[in-house]
RNA sequence: GGUCCCUUCGUCUAGCGGUCUAGGACGUCGCCCUUUCACGGCGAAAACACGGGUUCGAUUCCCGUAGGGAUCACCA
Protein backbone atom coordinates (compact mmCIF):
# COMPACT_ATOMS: atom_id res chain seq x y z
CA UNK A 1 0.00 0.00 0.00
CA UNK A 2 1.50 3.62 -0.67
CA UNK A 3 2.31 5.70 2.50
CA UNK A 4 -0.02 8.60 1.06
CA UNK A 5 -3.06 6.31 1.43
CA UNK A 6 -5.93 7.38 3.28
CA UNK A 7 -7.28 5.52 6.48
CA UNK A 8 -9.46 2.87 6.09
CA UNK A 9 -13.18 5.32 6.25
CA UNK A 10 -14.47 2.69 9.08
CA UNK A 11 -12.27 0.79 11.40
CA UNK A 12 -15.42 -1.47 12.84
CA UNK A 13 -16.74 -4.03 10.47
CA UNK A 14 -19.85 -2.86 8.79
CA UNK A 15 -22.76 -5.22 9.33
CA UNK A 16 -22.80 -7.75 6.64
CA UNK A 17 -23.82 -6.14 3.23
CA UNK A 18 -26.04 -7.36 1.53
CA UNK A 19 -24.85 -8.34 -2.16
CA UNK A 20 -25.69 -5.68 -4.78
CA UNK A 21 -23.91 -6.42 -8.55
CA UNK A 22 -24.81 -4.46 -11.46
CA UNK A 23 -24.15 -5.34 -15.34
CA UNK A 24 -23.31 -1.65 -16.80
CA UNK A 25 -23.16 -1.93 -21.16
CA UNK A 26 -22.72 1.57 -23.10
CA UNK A 27 -25.64 1.75 -25.38
CA UNK A 28 -23.07 1.75 -28.48
CA UNK A 29 -24.10 -1.05 -29.92
CA UNK A 30 -26.33 -4.34 -29.42
CA UNK A 31 -26.00 -6.26 -26.83
CA UNK A 32 -23.49 -9.14 -28.08
CA UNK A 33 -22.61 -12.61 -26.51
CA UNK A 34 -20.16 -11.44 -24.41
CA UNK A 35 -21.57 -9.22 -23.06
CA UNK A 36 -24.77 -11.86 -22.55
CA UNK A 37 -22.37 -14.04 -20.40
CA UNK A 38 -20.91 -11.46 -18.20
CA UNK A 39 -24.73 -9.84 -17.26
CA UNK A 40 -25.30 -14.20 -16.60
CA UNK A 41 -22.26 -14.04 -14.25
CA UNK A 42 -23.53 -11.26 -12.42
CA UNK A 43 -26.88 -12.23 -12.53
CA UNK A 44 -25.98 -15.70 -11.00
CA UNK A 45 -23.75 -14.37 -8.76
CA UNK A 46 -26.11 -11.87 -6.81
CA UNK A 47 -29.38 -14.37 -6.87
CA UNK A 48 -26.80 -17.48 -5.20
CA UNK A 49 -25.96 -14.75 -2.49
CA UNK A 50 -30.06 -13.41 -2.10
CA UNK A 51 -29.22 -10.24 -3.09
CA UNK A 52 -29.18 -7.90 -5.63
CA UNK A 53 -28.61 -7.62 -9.70
CA UNK A 54 -29.10 -3.99 -11.07
CA UNK A 55 -28.62 -2.97 -14.42
CA UNK A 56 -27.21 0.50 -15.52
CA UNK A 57 -26.70 2.07 -18.86
CA UNK A 58 -22.95 3.99 -19.05
CA UNK A 59 -24.53 6.36 -22.15
CA UNK A 60 -22.06 9.11 -20.88
CA UNK A 61 -20.37 9.34 -23.91
CA UNK A 62 -23.80 11.29 -25.96
CA UNK A 63 -22.08 11.14 -29.25
CA UNK A 64 -22.08 7.18 -29.37
CA UNK A 65 -24.83 6.31 -27.36
CA UNK A 66 -28.24 5.84 -29.21
CA UNK A 67 -31.88 4.98 -28.17
CA UNK A 68 -32.35 1.96 -30.73
CA UNK A 69 -29.01 0.51 -28.65
CA UNK A 70 -30.72 0.71 -25.26
CA UNK A 71 -34.01 -0.98 -26.51
CA UNK A 72 -32.02 -3.51 -28.06
CA UNK A 73 -29.84 -4.28 -24.98
CA UNK A 74 -33.39 -4.21 -23.00
CA UNK A 75 -34.61 -6.64 -25.39
CA UNK A 76 -31.70 -9.00 -25.36
CA UNK A 77 -31.85 -8.80 -21.43
CA UNK A 78 -35.24 -9.72 -20.84
CA UNK A 79 -34.73 -12.29 -23.95
CA UNK A 80 -32.20 -14.48 -21.64
CA UNK A 81 -34.49 -13.59 -18.87
CA UNK A 82 -31.78 -11.32 -16.88
CA UNK A 83 -33.95 -9.77 -14.91
CA UNK A 84 -32.75 -7.00 -13.23
CA UNK A 85 -33.66 -5.22 -9.75
CA UNK A 86 -35.29 -2.28 -9.58
CA UNK A 87 -34.83 0.78 -11.73
CA UNK A 88 -32.70 0.93 -14.76
CA UNK A 89 -29.98 3.39 -14.27
CA UNK A 90 -29.19 5.77 -16.64
CA UNK A 91 -25.58 7.28 -16.04
CA UNK A 92 -26.08 10.72 -18.32
CA UNK A 93 -28.79 11.85 -15.72
CA UNK A 94 -26.14 11.68 -12.72
CA UNK A 95 -23.87 13.77 -14.24
CA UNK A 96 -24.74 16.52 -11.72
CA UNK A 97 -23.52 14.35 -9.18
CA UNK A 98 -20.27 13.33 -10.43
CA UNK A 99 -19.25 16.90 -10.79
CA UNK A 100 -20.47 17.11 -7.15
CA UNK A 101 -17.47 14.40 -6.42
CA UNK A 102 -14.82 15.78 -8.37
CA UNK A 103 -15.37 19.24 -6.71
CA UNK A 104 -15.35 17.63 -3.21
CA UNK A 105 -12.37 16.04 -4.15
CA UNK A 106 -10.89 18.94 -5.31
CA UNK A 107 -11.99 21.07 -2.07
CA UNK A 108 -10.00 18.45 0.21
CA UNK A 109 -6.94 18.36 -2.11
CA UNK A 110 -7.49 14.90 -3.65
CA UNK A 111 -7.79 16.80 -6.95
CA UNK A 112 -6.32 19.22 -9.07
CA UNK A 113 -6.97 21.64 -11.54
CA UNK A 114 -4.85 20.73 -14.77
CA UNK A 115 -4.74 23.63 -17.95
CA UNK A 116 -2.95 21.47 -19.82
CA UNK A 117 -4.33 21.63 -23.53
CA UNK A 118 -5.46 18.75 -25.92
CA UNK A 119 -2.50 19.48 -28.39
CA UNK A 120 0.12 19.70 -25.75
CA UNK A 121 -0.59 16.51 -23.98
CA UNK A 122 -0.32 15.07 -27.58
CA UNK A 123 2.82 16.57 -27.88
CA UNK A 124 3.97 14.99 -24.61
CA UNK A 125 2.78 11.62 -25.48
CA UNK A 126 4.88 12.03 -29.21
CA UNK A 127 7.96 13.29 -27.06
CA UNK A 128 7.24 10.12 -24.73
CA UNK A 129 6.59 7.76 -28.24
CA UNK A 130 10.00 8.78 -29.16
CA UNK A 131 11.90 8.56 -26.44
CA UNK A 132 10.48 5.05 -25.63
CA UNK A 133 9.01 6.38 -22.64
CA UNK A 134 6.03 4.87 -20.97
CA UNK A 135 3.39 7.38 -22.20
CA UNK A 136 1.52 9.05 -19.23
CA UNK A 137 0.38 12.25 -17.96
CA UNK A 138 3.69 13.80 -16.61
CA UNK A 139 1.50 15.63 -13.23
CA UNK A 140 2.77 18.95 -15.19
CA UNK A 141 -0.21 20.91 -13.11
CA UNK A 142 -0.08 18.43 -9.92
CA UNK A 143 1.43 21.33 -7.19
CA UNK A 144 0.76 24.72 -9.82
CA UNK A 145 -1.43 27.29 -7.67
CA UNK A 146 -0.86 30.24 -10.42
CA UNK A 147 -4.30 29.11 -12.32
CA UNK A 148 -4.99 31.10 -15.40
CA UNK A 149 -8.43 32.94 -14.93
CA UNK A 150 -10.20 32.29 -18.32
CA UNK A 151 -8.65 29.02 -19.39
CA UNK A 152 -10.84 25.81 -19.63
CA UNK A 153 -9.01 23.28 -17.41
CA UNK A 154 -9.73 19.26 -16.30
CA UNK A 155 -9.86 18.43 -13.47
CA UNK A 156 -7.46 15.50 -12.45
CA UNK A 157 -7.11 13.46 -9.39
CA UNK A 158 -4.24 13.57 -7.02
CA UNK A 159 -3.14 9.82 -7.19
CA UNK A 160 -0.11 8.23 -4.96
CA UNK A 161 2.68 7.98 -6.66
CA UNK A 162 4.99 5.42 -4.76
CA UNK A 163 4.48 2.41 -3.42
CA UNK A 164 1.80 0.02 -4.80
CA UNK A 165 -1.65 -1.30 -4.74
CA UNK A 166 -2.75 -5.36 -4.85
CA UNK A 167 -6.09 -5.98 -6.01
CA UNK A 168 -7.37 -9.71 -4.46
CA UNK A 169 -9.66 -10.65 -7.47
CA UNK A 170 -12.21 -13.09 -6.89
CA UNK A 171 -10.95 -14.57 -10.54
CA UNK A 172 -7.34 -13.61 -11.40
CA UNK A 173 -6.41 -13.75 -7.57
CA UNK A 174 -3.78 -11.09 -5.98
CA UNK A 175 -2.81 -8.73 -8.63
CA UNK A 176 -0.02 -5.80 -8.19
CA UNK A 177 0.48 -2.82 -10.03
CA UNK A 178 2.57 0.16 -8.87
CA UNK A 179 1.20 3.38 -8.16
CA UNK A 180 4.16 4.61 -10.42
CA UNK A 181 2.84 2.87 -13.67
CA UNK A 182 -0.07 5.02 -13.16
CA UNK A 183 -0.54 8.66 -13.79
CA UNK A 184 -3.36 11.49 -12.60
CA UNK A 185 -6.67 10.74 -14.62
CA UNK A 186 -8.86 12.90 -16.33
CA UNK A 187 -11.98 13.14 -13.53
CA UNK A 188 -14.16 16.26 -15.23
CA UNK A 189 -13.44 17.05 -18.76
CA UNK A 190 -13.17 20.92 -19.52
CA UNK A 191 -16.81 20.65 -20.80
CA UNK A 192 -17.79 20.32 -17.08
CA UNK A 193 -18.98 16.34 -17.89
CA UNK A 194 -17.58 13.34 -16.22
CA UNK A 195 -15.35 10.65 -17.57
CA UNK A 196 -16.01 7.51 -17.32
CA UNK A 197 -13.55 6.73 -14.65
CA UNK A 198 -15.22 8.99 -12.40
CA UNK A 199 -18.59 8.42 -13.67
CA UNK A 200 -18.54 4.36 -13.03
CA UNK A 201 -16.74 4.66 -9.18
CA UNK A 202 -19.69 7.18 -7.90
CA UNK A 203 -22.25 4.86 -9.28
CA UNK A 204 -21.01 2.06 -8.00
CA UNK A 205 -21.08 3.51 -5.05
CA UNK A 206 -24.10 5.11 -4.75
CA UNK A 207 -26.23 2.15 -6.08
CA UNK A 208 -24.14 0.08 -2.99
CA UNK A 209 -22.56 -2.15 -5.67
CA UNK A 210 -20.26 -4.79 -3.52
CA UNK A 211 -19.21 -6.96 -5.78
CA UNK A 212 -18.02 -5.54 -9.49
CA UNK A 213 -17.76 -8.92 -11.88
CA UNK A 214 -16.71 -7.71 -15.56
CA UNK A 215 -14.96 -8.24 -18.22
CA UNK A 216 -11.04 -8.42 -17.86
CA UNK A 217 -10.59 -6.09 -20.37
CA UNK A 218 -11.53 -3.39 -17.17
CA UNK A 219 -8.72 -4.94 -14.46
CA UNK A 220 -6.15 -2.25 -15.57
CA UNK A 221 -8.91 -0.10 -14.95
CA UNK A 222 -9.46 -0.91 -11.68
CA UNK A 223 -6.45 0.09 -10.03
CA UNK A 224 -7.36 3.69 -11.11
CA UNK A 225 -10.88 3.19 -9.74
CA UNK A 226 -9.92 1.79 -6.54
CA UNK A 227 -7.33 5.31 -6.10
CA UNK A 228 -10.47 7.50 -6.60
CA UNK A 229 -12.48 5.03 -3.98
CA UNK A 230 -9.75 5.78 -1.54
CA UNK A 231 -9.67 9.49 -2.12
CA UNK A 232 -13.34 9.37 -1.07
CA UNK A 233 -13.22 7.24 1.45
CA UNK A 234 -15.68 5.07 0.35
CA UNK A 235 -15.96 1.07 1.35
CA UNK A 236 -14.10 -0.81 -1.68
CA UNK A 237 -15.84 -3.34 -3.87
CA UNK A 238 -14.86 -6.47 -4.42
CA UNK A 239 -13.34 -7.22 -7.61
CA UNK A 240 -13.88 -10.33 -10.39
CA UNK A 241 -12.30 -9.82 -13.53
CA UNK A 242 -13.48 -12.42 -16.43
CA UNK A 243 -11.99 -13.48 -19.41
CA UNK A 244 -13.20 -12.34 -22.39
CA UNK A 245 -14.23 -14.51 -25.36
CA UNK A 246 -12.87 -15.36 -28.28
CA UNK A 247 -13.83 -16.62 -31.72
CA UNK A 248 -13.62 -19.72 -33.13
CA UNK A 249 -10.02 -19.10 -34.76
CA UNK A 250 -8.55 -17.62 -30.99
CA UNK A 251 -8.67 -14.22 -32.31
CA UNK A 252 -10.67 -11.45 -30.27
CA UNK A 253 -14.82 -12.00 -30.84
CA UNK A 254 -15.77 -10.30 -34.12
CA UNK A 255 -18.78 -10.14 -36.32
CA UNK A 256 -17.34 -13.06 -38.14
CA UNK A 257 -17.83 -15.52 -35.70
CA UNK A 258 -20.43 -14.74 -33.00
CA UNK A 259 -20.19 -11.59 -31.50
CA UNK A 260 -23.71 -10.69 -33.03
CA UNK A 261 -26.24 -9.00 -31.20
CA UNK A 262 -28.08 -11.86 -29.38
CA UNK A 263 -31.31 -11.30 -31.01
CA UNK A 264 -29.08 -12.85 -34.01
CA UNK A 265 -29.39 -15.63 -32.13
CA UNK A 266 -32.59 -15.54 -31.22
CA UNK A 267 -34.28 -14.16 -34.84
CA UNK A 268 -31.82 -15.61 -37.20
CA UNK A 269 -30.24 -18.70 -35.88
CA UNK A 270 -33.19 -19.64 -34.00
CA UNK A 271 -31.81 -20.44 -30.49
CA UNK A 272 -33.62 -20.77 -27.50
CA UNK A 273 -32.78 -18.73 -24.37
CA UNK A 274 -32.43 -21.25 -21.83
CA UNK A 275 -29.94 -22.80 -24.58
CA UNK A 276 -27.97 -19.97 -25.14
CA UNK A 277 -28.02 -19.09 -21.21
CA UNK A 278 -26.48 -22.64 -20.49
CA UNK A 279 -23.86 -22.60 -22.83
CA UNK A 280 -22.60 -18.87 -22.09
CA UNK A 281 -22.51 -20.48 -18.58
CA UNK A 282 -20.25 -23.40 -19.06
CA UNK A 283 -18.21 -21.16 -21.46
CA UNK A 284 -15.11 -20.36 -18.67
CA UNK A 285 -17.38 -21.94 -15.48
CA UNK A 286 -17.76 -25.49 -15.10
CA UNK A 287 -19.34 -27.36 -12.11
CA UNK A 288 -17.57 -31.04 -12.27
CA UNK A 289 -18.91 -32.87 -15.08
CA UNK A 290 -21.92 -31.26 -15.87
CA UNK A 291 -23.68 -29.88 -19.25
CA UNK A 292 -26.98 -29.56 -18.82
CA UNK A 293 -27.48 -27.00 -15.80
CA UNK A 294 -31.03 -25.16 -15.04
CA UNK A 295 -30.95 -21.66 -13.67
CA UNK A 296 -32.16 -22.85 -10.46
CA UNK A 297 -29.43 -25.23 -10.44
CA UNK A 298 -26.69 -22.58 -11.57
CA UNK A 299 -27.95 -19.94 -9.00
CA UNK A 300 -27.04 -22.99 -6.61
CA UNK A 301 -23.92 -23.61 -7.61
CA UNK A 302 -22.67 -20.58 -9.34
CA UNK A 303 -19.48 -19.31 -7.83
CA UNK A 304 -16.46 -16.92 -8.99
CA UNK A 305 -13.89 -19.61 -7.92
CA UNK A 306 -15.11 -21.71 -10.55
CA UNK A 307 -14.54 -19.12 -13.37
CA UNK A 308 -11.71 -19.75 -15.71
CA UNK A 309 -8.75 -17.57 -15.86
CA UNK A 310 -8.34 -18.06 -19.63
CA UNK A 311 -10.20 -16.44 -22.76
CA UNK A 312 -12.74 -19.68 -23.97
CA UNK A 313 -13.08 -20.11 -27.82
CA UNK A 314 -16.73 -19.42 -28.76
CA UNK A 315 -17.89 -22.58 -30.39
CA UNK A 316 -21.19 -22.54 -32.86
CA UNK A 317 -20.93 -26.49 -33.12
CA UNK A 318 -21.37 -27.30 -28.90
CA UNK A 319 -24.26 -24.32 -28.94
CA UNK A 320 -25.99 -25.69 -31.50
CA UNK A 321 -25.68 -29.41 -29.71
CA UNK A 322 -27.13 -27.76 -26.15
CA UNK A 323 -30.00 -25.86 -28.00
CA UNK A 324 -30.61 -29.63 -29.51
CA UNK A 325 -30.72 -30.65 -26.00
CA UNK A 326 -33.20 -27.65 -25.40
CA UNK A 327 -35.64 -28.70 -27.85
CA UNK A 328 -36.59 -31.82 -27.36
CA UNK A 329 -36.87 -30.78 -23.80
CA UNK A 330 -38.99 -28.18 -24.73
CA UNK A 331 -42.78 -27.94 -24.79
CA UNK A 332 -44.97 -29.05 -27.57
CA UNK A 333 -47.29 -26.18 -27.99
CA UNK A 334 -44.66 -23.66 -27.40
CA UNK A 335 -42.62 -24.74 -30.56
CA UNK A 336 -45.90 -24.88 -32.33
CA UNK A 337 -46.01 -21.12 -32.04
CA UNK A 338 -42.36 -20.29 -32.29
CA UNK A 339 -42.16 -21.64 -35.63
CA UNK A 340 -45.48 -20.62 -36.78
CA UNK A 341 -44.52 -17.13 -37.88
CA UNK A 342 -41.98 -18.33 -40.24
CA UNK A 343 -43.95 -21.20 -41.51
CA UNK A 344 -46.68 -19.29 -42.46
CA UNK A 345 -44.25 -16.61 -44.47
CA UNK A 346 -42.60 -19.72 -46.08
CA UNK A 347 -45.94 -21.54 -46.79
CA UNK A 348 -47.73 -17.67 -48.12
CA UNK A 349 -49.98 -18.40 -45.90
CA UNK A 350 -51.30 -18.05 -42.10
CA UNK A 351 -51.81 -21.54 -40.36
CA UNK A 352 -55.17 -23.21 -39.57
CA UNK A 353 -56.03 -24.31 -36.15
CA UNK A 354 -56.33 -27.93 -37.71
CA UNK A 355 -52.14 -27.17 -39.03
CA UNK A 356 -51.57 -25.30 -35.50
CA UNK A 357 -53.01 -28.98 -33.92
CA UNK A 358 -51.19 -30.87 -36.16
CA UNK A 359 -48.15 -30.01 -35.69
CA UNK A 360 -48.53 -29.71 -32.00
CA UNK A 361 -49.13 -33.61 -32.05
CA UNK A 362 -46.38 -34.43 -34.53
CA UNK A 363 -43.73 -32.22 -32.15
CA UNK A 364 -42.46 -35.37 -30.58
CA UNK A 365 -41.15 -36.51 -33.62
CA UNK A 366 -40.62 -33.59 -35.35
CA UNK A 367 -38.22 -31.89 -32.66
CA UNK A 368 -36.09 -35.00 -32.51
CA UNK A 369 -34.87 -34.14 -35.87
CA UNK A 370 -33.94 -30.17 -35.15
CA UNK A 371 -31.32 -28.68 -33.49
CA UNK A 372 -32.78 -24.99 -34.01
CA UNK A 373 -36.55 -23.53 -35.02
CA UNK A 374 -35.46 -22.82 -38.37
CA UNK A 375 -34.80 -26.37 -39.16
CA UNK A 376 -37.27 -27.46 -37.51
CA UNK A 377 -39.88 -25.28 -39.48
CA UNK A 378 -38.46 -26.10 -42.27
CA UNK A 379 -38.71 -29.82 -41.46
CA UNK A 380 -42.43 -29.54 -40.61
CA UNK A 381 -43.46 -27.86 -44.05
CA UNK A 382 -43.90 -30.62 -45.52
CA UNK A 383 -46.97 -31.47 -43.14
CA UNK A 384 -48.70 -28.49 -43.67
CA UNK A 385 -48.28 -28.51 -47.80
CA UNK A 386 -51.14 -28.03 -50.01
CA UNK A 387 -51.90 -30.69 -52.56
CA UNK A 388 -49.83 -31.97 -54.99
CA UNK A 389 -47.22 -31.61 -52.13
CA UNK A 390 -43.40 -30.31 -54.23
CA UNK A 391 -41.11 -33.50 -54.49
CA UNK A 392 -37.23 -32.53 -53.75
CA UNK A 393 -35.19 -34.63 -56.25
CA UNK A 394 -34.30 -37.49 -54.13
CA UNK A 395 -37.91 -38.16 -53.84
CA UNK A 396 -38.45 -37.53 -57.10
CA UNK A 397 -36.25 -40.00 -57.98
CA UNK A 398 -37.43 -42.99 -55.56
CA UNK A 399 -40.90 -42.43 -56.95
CA UNK A 400 -39.74 -43.03 -60.78
CA UNK A 401 -37.63 -45.76 -59.61
CA UNK A 402 -40.36 -47.44 -57.65
CA UNK A 403 -43.14 -46.73 -60.44
CA UNK A 404 -46.85 -46.48 -60.30
CA UNK A 405 -47.56 -49.82 -60.36
CA UNK A 406 -45.86 -50.48 -56.88
CA UNK A 407 -47.88 -47.27 -55.59
CA UNK A 408 -51.01 -48.28 -56.68
CA UNK A 409 -50.46 -51.48 -54.99
CA UNK A 410 -49.26 -49.71 -51.77
CA UNK A 411 -52.57 -47.39 -51.64
CA UNK A 412 -54.46 -50.20 -52.20
CA UNK A 413 -53.27 -52.44 -49.52
CA UNK A 414 -53.33 -49.09 -47.17
CA UNK A 415 -56.62 -48.46 -48.36
CA UNK A 416 -57.93 -51.73 -47.02
CA UNK A 417 -56.40 -51.38 -43.60
CA UNK A 418 -59.36 -51.56 -40.73
CA UNK A 419 -57.83 -48.88 -38.67
CA UNK A 420 -55.98 -45.93 -39.92
CA UNK A 421 -52.98 -46.41 -36.92
CA UNK A 422 -49.37 -46.35 -37.29
CA UNK A 423 -49.06 -50.13 -36.24
CA UNK A 424 -52.08 -51.47 -38.36
CA UNK A 425 -50.41 -49.10 -41.26
CA UNK A 426 -47.15 -50.73 -40.54
CA UNK A 427 -48.43 -54.04 -40.37
CA UNK A 428 -50.27 -53.61 -43.95
CA UNK A 429 -46.93 -52.48 -45.31
CA UNK A 430 -44.73 -55.55 -43.80
CA UNK A 431 -47.28 -57.55 -45.21
CA UNK A 432 -47.29 -56.35 -48.87
CA UNK A 433 -43.72 -56.26 -48.78
CA UNK A 434 -43.71 -59.83 -47.70
CA UNK A 435 -45.74 -61.09 -50.74
CA UNK A 436 -43.77 -58.91 -53.14
CA UNK A 437 -40.63 -60.58 -51.54
CA UNK A 438 -38.53 -57.27 -51.06
CA UNK A 439 -37.50 -55.50 -48.06
CA UNK A 440 -39.74 -53.00 -46.58
CA UNK A 441 -37.83 -49.81 -47.48
CA UNK A 442 -38.72 -50.90 -51.00
CA UNK A 443 -42.03 -49.87 -50.17
CA UNK A 444 -41.56 -47.65 -47.53
CA UNK A 445 -39.32 -44.80 -49.36
CA UNK A 446 -41.34 -44.79 -52.56
CA UNK A 447 -44.34 -44.24 -49.86
CA UNK A 448 -42.12 -41.66 -48.17
CA UNK A 449 -41.76 -40.20 -51.21
CA UNK A 450 -45.22 -39.44 -52.25
CA UNK A 451 -46.59 -38.76 -48.51
CA UNK A 452 -43.67 -36.35 -47.68
CA UNK A 453 -41.92 -35.20 -50.93
CA UNK A 454 -38.59 -35.49 -49.67
CA UNK A 455 -36.20 -39.21 -48.60
CA UNK A 456 -35.56 -38.24 -45.09
CA UNK A 457 -38.60 -38.01 -42.95
CA UNK A 458 -39.93 -39.04 -39.28
CA UNK A 459 -41.02 -42.29 -39.08
CA UNK A 460 -43.76 -42.90 -42.20
CA UNK A 461 -45.78 -45.21 -40.09
CA UNK A 462 -46.65 -42.46 -37.70
CA UNK A 463 -46.62 -39.01 -40.09
CA UNK A 464 -49.44 -40.98 -41.82
CA UNK A 465 -51.55 -41.88 -38.98
CA UNK A 466 -51.00 -37.75 -38.28
CA UNK A 467 -51.96 -36.82 -41.30
CA UNK A 468 -54.99 -39.11 -41.64
CA UNK A 469 -56.65 -41.36 -44.14
CA UNK A 470 -57.64 -38.93 -46.23
CA UNK A 471 -54.81 -36.76 -46.78
CA UNK A 472 -52.13 -39.72 -47.23
CA UNK A 473 -54.58 -41.51 -49.35
CA UNK A 474 -54.74 -38.37 -51.47
CA UNK A 475 -51.09 -37.80 -51.20
CA UNK A 476 -50.62 -40.90 -52.92
CA UNK A 477 -52.55 -40.31 -56.04
CA UNK A 478 -51.57 -37.56 -56.52
CA UNK A 479 -47.92 -39.27 -57.40
CA UNK A 480 -49.32 -41.86 -58.85
CA UNK A 481 -51.20 -39.45 -61.14
CA UNK A 482 -47.74 -37.46 -61.85
CA UNK A 483 -46.27 -40.93 -62.65
CA UNK A 484 -48.61 -42.07 -65.16
CA UNK A 485 -48.55 -38.18 -66.94
CA UNK A 486 -45.14 -38.34 -67.39
CA UNK A 487 -45.04 -41.93 -69.01
CA UNK A 488 -48.31 -40.58 -71.27
CA UNK A 489 -46.01 -37.11 -72.13
CA UNK A 490 -42.44 -39.33 -72.64
C1' G B 1 7.27 -0.91 -26.50
C1' G B 2 5.71 -0.39 -20.78
C1' U B 3 2.36 -2.70 -17.37
C1' C B 4 -1.02 -6.62 -16.15
C1' C B 5 -3.30 -11.43 -17.06
C1' C B 6 -3.53 -16.35 -19.17
C1' U B 7 -1.63 -21.58 -21.01
C1' U B 8 -4.97 -29.81 -19.75
C1' C B 9 -7.64 -33.58 -26.08
C1' G B 10 -9.44 -29.57 -32.41
C1' U B 11 -13.10 -26.75 -28.78
C1' C B 12 -15.49 -26.05 -23.65
C1' U B 13 -13.80 -28.09 -19.32
C1' A B 14 -12.77 -31.86 -14.57
C1' G B 15 -8.37 -32.07 -11.84
C1' C B 16 -7.08 -28.11 -6.38
C1' G B 17 1.09 -33.06 -4.52
C1' G B 18 0.44 -39.42 -4.71
C1' U B 19 -6.66 -41.85 -6.33
C1' C B 20 -3.85 -39.86 -13.65
C1' U B 21 -2.81 -46.31 -17.62
C1' A B 22 -5.40 -37.67 -17.01
C1' G B 23 -12.34 -37.87 -16.48
C1' G B 24 -16.84 -35.57 -19.01
C1' A B 25 -19.11 -32.78 -23.10
C1' C B 26 -19.13 -30.90 -28.35
C1' G B 27 -16.86 -32.25 -32.85
C1' U B 28 -14.54 -36.51 -35.66
C1' C B 29 -14.46 -41.92 -36.78
C1' G B 30 -16.58 -47.02 -36.13
C1' C B 31 -20.56 -50.26 -34.50
C1' C B 32 -25.70 -51.16 -32.77
C1' C B 33 -30.94 -49.79 -33.18
C1' U B 34 -33.73 -49.06 -37.91
C1' U B 35 -38.46 -48.12 -43.48
C1' U B 36 -35.06 -42.96 -44.37
C1' C B 37 -33.09 -39.01 -41.40
C1' A B 38 -32.64 -38.08 -36.59
C1' C B 39 -32.89 -39.42 -31.38
C1' G B 40 -30.77 -43.10 -28.36
C1' G B 41 -26.94 -46.87 -26.97
C1' C B 42 -21.84 -48.78 -27.26
C1' G B 43 -16.75 -48.02 -28.62
C1' A B 44 -12.18 -45.50 -30.75
C1' A B 45 -8.57 -41.77 -31.86
C1' A B 46 -7.36 -37.22 -29.33
C1' A B 47 -4.30 -33.05 -24.23
C1' C B 48 -1.10 -31.75 -19.12
C1' A B 49 3.26 -25.61 -24.37
C1' C B 50 8.81 -25.96 -23.28
C1' G B 51 13.02 -25.70 -19.76
C1' G B 52 14.65 -25.40 -14.91
C1' G B 53 13.80 -25.90 -9.85
C1' U B 54 11.02 -27.29 -4.76
C1' U B 55 9.62 -32.27 -3.09
C1' C B 56 10.30 -39.04 -1.48
C1' G B 57 6.81 -37.73 -5.50
C1' A B 58 4.57 -32.99 -9.89
C1' U B 59 -0.95 -31.90 -14.48
C1' U B 60 -1.18 -29.80 -9.59
C1' C B 61 3.79 -25.22 -6.05
C1' C B 62 8.00 -21.56 -7.67
C1' C B 63 11.16 -19.26 -11.60
C1' G B 64 12.35 -18.59 -16.61
C1' U B 65 11.26 -19.22 -22.17
C1' A B 66 7.74 -19.37 -25.92
C1' G B 67 2.81 -18.41 -27.39
C1' G B 68 -1.90 -15.91 -26.58
C1' G B 69 -4.81 -11.92 -24.48
C1' A B 70 -5.90 -7.11 -22.14
C1' U B 71 -4.60 -2.18 -21.40
C1' C B 72 -1.82 2.36 -21.88
C1' A B 73 -7.54 9.20 -24.22
C1' C B 74 -10.62 15.51 -21.89
C1' C B 75 -13.92 6.67 -25.24
C1' A B 76 -16.64 3.67 -22.40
Amino acid sequence: MGASQPAPPQAAAPPPARVVTRFAPSPTGFLHIGGARTALFNLLFARHHGGDFRLRIEDTDRARSTEPAIAAILDGMTWLGLDWDGEVVYQFARAARHAEVAHQLLAAGHAYRCYATPQELEALREAQRAAKQPMRYDGRWRDRTDFPNDQPYVIRLKAPRDGSVTIDDLVQGPVTVANAELDDMVLLRSDGTPTYMLAVVVDDHDMGVTHVIRGDDHLNNAFRQLALIRAMGWQEPAYAHIPLIHGSDGAKLSKRHGALGVDAYRDEMGLLPEAVENYLLRLGWGHGDDEIISRAQAIQWFDLAGVGRGPARFDMKKLESVNGHYLRAADDARLVALIAPAMATALGRGLTDAGRDLLRRSMSELKKRASNLNDLASGSLFLLRSRPIPMDDAAAKLLASAGAALLQAARDTLAGTSEWTAPALEHEARGLAEARAVKLGQVAQPLRAAITGAAQSPGLFDVLALLGRDESLGRIDDAIAHLQQERATA
